[in-house]
DNA sequence: TGTCTATTTGAACAATGTCAAGATTGCTGA
DNA sequence: TCAGCAATCTTGACATTGTTCAAATAGACA
């Protein structure tokens, strides 16, 4: 129990496992992965460098607790950009869709250094059967783009990779400055026509 | 002068540059860029451990020359699968595009700890004008589809990026594990289709 | 209240990046 | 040929890191 909970707790211990993570989120966010210290986490709580043994194996256990929780949260992001679309209908629908790869892209290029946790080998990802939070939304928003006739049947196998390929890459790349985030909604485009589901608007 | 050499060289200094980005290059494939140690770098070349601060402002820089030497050899071996394909025309400008691709797929997969060198941050790519060999060879590879009549002039501008973003990502998300590289054909076609050069072959 | 167990600390160790000072080498010009 | 020089490499040292293990401590429960 106590899922969140924390709010400072007790003195001598107090649910140190979350703190660890927290503290541990802020230096990697300033000073990128590769700089994390486990000392320098410890020292941020005010704890002995020894203490986080009892909680994470070493420090790449923490790293994958880490990047367990950022995939979360990722995924939050995304939900609540989606949410803001009001409506129904295939209109609507491609609406959400443009949302998710925004807020997505936004995300990632907003928090370059957890991005870089997340996918530079850094944590053991356990995706086996692809039941993160993030792909069955996804996987959800292209299954209701063929339910409405909008996304071709034929086009839709395998449409979560070729989605997130591009989407990831282009995070990526944003954020190793090898593209401009400008050049963003293009790439959003270009996966559109590749599953037909461009709303081909103005002009 | 002697952009390669070495040939073990004298024995108080040879050009130990080149063999310390060698024996880096080495341990970076093995054990990933995050647990490379200078000191091991410098044990395996049988040199001192502060041998290469002539060489190297610090450890970053020793990393920065790998990754610069590392885009050159992913786009050698793009060079390599392209010059196979024979014949002119549409369809072996297509079929260039699709090895392209397919190079820079495989090397990537066959490589993670070098990718990950590469695009996880570690090195400062200079890249403000775009002047690499692979990205010059992308660009070409796409002017020759436009010149050609097979790529829709419309459908141009900014076709490096797409591409990239797509055969990065699919690269990156397949290192870590998260996509099957069976997919990638799957990843391929759907970037042909966006800009519509696919070769809608059988059925 | 007293004992037990889960937490936290302290001191210690090996390994790391980095630096300053000294030693060694090969080259240069007389 | 040989002294001097500049580039190159080594030695020794320091602070910092991840990690371990025995000892100390607090809270829970009897």
């Amino acid at each position: 129990m106590a899922s969140r909970a924390a709010t400072k707790a007790s003195y001598h211990h107090g649910n140190l496992e979350t703190a660890l993570v927290d503290a541990a989120i802020t230096l990697v966010r300033k000073y990128g992965p590769d700089q994390l210290s486990l000392r320098a986490v410890s020292a941020e709580i005010g704890v002995s460098p020894s203490a986080s043994y009892h909680h994470f194996r070493d420090k790449d256990a923490l790293i994958s607790a880490i990047g367990e929780l950022l995939f979360d949260r990722l995924a939050t992001m995304q939900e609540k950009a989606i949410a803001k679309v009001k409506g129904k209908g295939g209109l609507a629908s491609i609406r959400k869709f443009e949302e998710m790869g925004h807020a997505y892209f936004a995300w990632a290029t907003s928090e370059p250094n957890l991005y870089r946790l997340m996918f530079g080998g850094y944590c053991e990802i356990n995706m086996e059967d692809h039941d993160s939070k993030a792909w069955i939304l996804l996987r959800d928003a292209l299954d209701q783009l063929v339910a409405e006739g909008v996304l071709d049947k034929n086009l839709r196998p395998g449409g979560e990779i070729i989605v997130w390929s591009a989407v990831h890459g282009a995070s990526s790349l944003a954020i190793e400055g090898l593209m401009s985030p400008s050049e963003f909604p293009m790439v959003l485009k270009s996966i559109q026509r590749s599953l037909g589901i461009e709303t081909r608007s103005k002009k």
